[in-house]
DNA sequence: CCGACCTGGTAAATCGTGTTACCATTCTTT
DNA sequence: AAAGAATGGTAACACGATTTACCAGGTCGG
């Protein structure tokens, strides 16, 4: 409650002097009774600045938002946790929003961003919340960067390197003697989703082998989606020995998936997934994944959003640390 | 950018009328034309109200921050994301924070909370970021709901019906045939905790049976401890045929370190655990749970807090949906 | 015809900081 | 001794919205 004010009048001073004390004027001399005599007052009455006051005269809030999709996907909570650590480094909070509650009527978050109030947007995922939120930020030009899905806006765009993950995980199943390698993928009209295909297709292709649409699927990144997707990527190509997943929340709805089909994983059927998580060590059989660098893209987002880089056009892929193959039980050498 | 002085100018009024009329001000008498007039200049200015301006104002800002130990940790994340559909319900953001990266040095979260720039605190877990926080949070009277956890501040208190889903979680093993059961808990200090450990003592006394200290164990929330004490357990009391477990993610681990053992679930064990989320379905073998309202409990908790009910020793219980069992393979009858 | 009331607004203070421009002493220098 | 510089600050405005108190002019009742 102490104001700036009171510390002043406490003091002896005027507000100046402790304005520019407390934010390191270098330009201010003051005497070293005063100034002693100011951090004492300061001390006592615990005083913090007002953070709305700040924020009106600064133009600037160092507040972020991050809007994801659910934050109940371990994929996406640990993106969360990454973008978290690198706010509070950079001595900011993090505003969360989830899309299912951005796309109706109005959103304080919403207005936060279209007010200009936050100093940066971190988007995950496409749909109708983000798209708000980004028509929003397009407006008041809030500093937005985009993950894994690319926008016409003028903001950033963070990639994985998802097609280096894919081949690795094909190179995985083919060294395994695999070569009838199916793919359940997650959307067709998202880049990064492509990306892991053509990972995907160009490693069978450098082999020699076949990558055709049968058999491809297009499921979705949750449990159920994966676990319907497996089903029909089966019934598509009952031939194949291997399956490259590129979502491990998906890939764990596809070992169900197997299971209701009678198929063994991973006797008859190896499955390896893109992305890593601790529960993907507890899953029956535990899930051989691709670690990809999801907290280091939080950070790297809220990072870049942080700096003063022109974002325009601007396209990172988060290199470091590279995708590893985390071995497990899901896969094994191809029988016969 | 649009200011409310612009849009009073374009208007050819002065502020207050256009202020009094977007909030809705009954006691303001305005011309039909002039309404018109002014609602159609903030439409087409797309005009926002400055949130600082309005916060330094108004003392208020429509910002909830919610600090929960790991968003990463499935049960939490349940939580963080009913809250912040609840903070979204009652038109505030929500902040989050995780623990590890408020410990350290200085944060704006916690700044902003020891500005009382913030509505409304709520704190799930106990360490030294919570104790951090609670106490910024109690010299500036920010209103502060603990999760779980009570504290000698004049926050509110929410709990779950922890000894009754213990006592429902204990009563199957027993249903099942069961007699020699064990307790995996969670923290010796913390209240839930103890809950959820009297209810499986009360409910086995109820049955005239056992529960000694020797068939208790306090591992903590997270896979490796679950699997550590687990091992714990075993040593102590390998007569035991069941075990409730106070937590699913400790559960998962206790499956692995049971496997570690060589002991069989759910044919030489079986196991039940308190709290439940998708993947518990698709673990080896799929654990059976008692399901707890942690979504409902993170919504009361920023309704709570966003009311202005007095929280000074108030308590309250998530009676609704009432603990329930999921029913899945870790749990069997009871063999011979 | 005059006071009261209603209609449709306005002026100005306030919230708490940050910052630019300026100033009164005292000290130094030649 | 007078000019110039260094010391140690201050006064005042701006940021953008809210709100209380007030008021000019028209209408109406008596």
């Amino acid at each position: 409650m102490a104001t700036l004010k009171e510390v002043a009048k406490a003091a002896g001073v005027s507000t100046a002097v402790v304005s520019r004390l407390l934010s390191g004027d270098k330009t201010l001399r003051v005497g070293a009774a005063t100034r002693d005599r100011i951090l004492r007052i300061v001390a006592a009455l615990d005083y913090t600045p007002n953070a709305a006051a700040q924020s009106l005269r600064l133009a600037r809030s160092r507040l972020i938002a991050l809007i994801v999709h659910n934050v109940s996907n371990p994929v996406y909570a640990e993106i969360v946790s990454g973008a978290e650590a690198a706010a509070a480094a950079r001595d900011s909070a993090l505003l969360l929003g989830e899309a299912a509650s951005l796309e109706t009527g109005s959103n304080r978050l919403i207005d936060l961003i279209g007010a200009g109030a936050i100093d940066g947007l971190v988007l995950q995922g496409a749909g109708a919340a983000t798209d708000r939120a980004l028509a929003k930020a397009v407006r008041k030009s809030v500093r937005t960067v985009m993950l894994q899905v690319d926008t016409d806006a003028d903001s950033a765009l963070i990639s994985l390197p998802d097609r280096d993950a894919a081949a690795i995980a094909t190179d995985h199943l083919l060294a395994l003697g695999h070569e009838r390698i199916g793919c359940l993928a997650t959307a067709p009209n998202l880049r990064f989703s492509l990306s892991r295909v053509a990972g995907w297709r160009s490693e069978m292709a450098r082999h020699g082998l076949q990558a055709p649409d049968s058999r491809l699927v297009w499921a979705g990144s949750d449990l159920a989606l994966g676990r319907g997707g497996v089903k029909r990527l089966i019934e598509q190509a009952p031939e194949l020995t291997g399956i490259v997943a590129c979502n491990a929340v998906a890939a764990i709805g596809a070992l169900a998936g197997l299971g209701d089909l009678g198929i063994e994983v991973p006797g008859e059927m190896s499955v390896i997934a893109l992305h890593d998580f601790p529960l993907a060590d507890y899953v029956a059989p535990a899930l051989t994944t691709v670690r990809m660098p999801l907290a280091e893209m939080g950070a790297v987002a809220v990072d870049l959003v942080c700096g003063d880089a022109d974002l325009a056009n601007r396209q990172v892929t988060v290199e470091h640390p590279a995708p590893r193959i985390i071995l497990r039980r899901s896969t094994a050498r191809a029988s016969g």
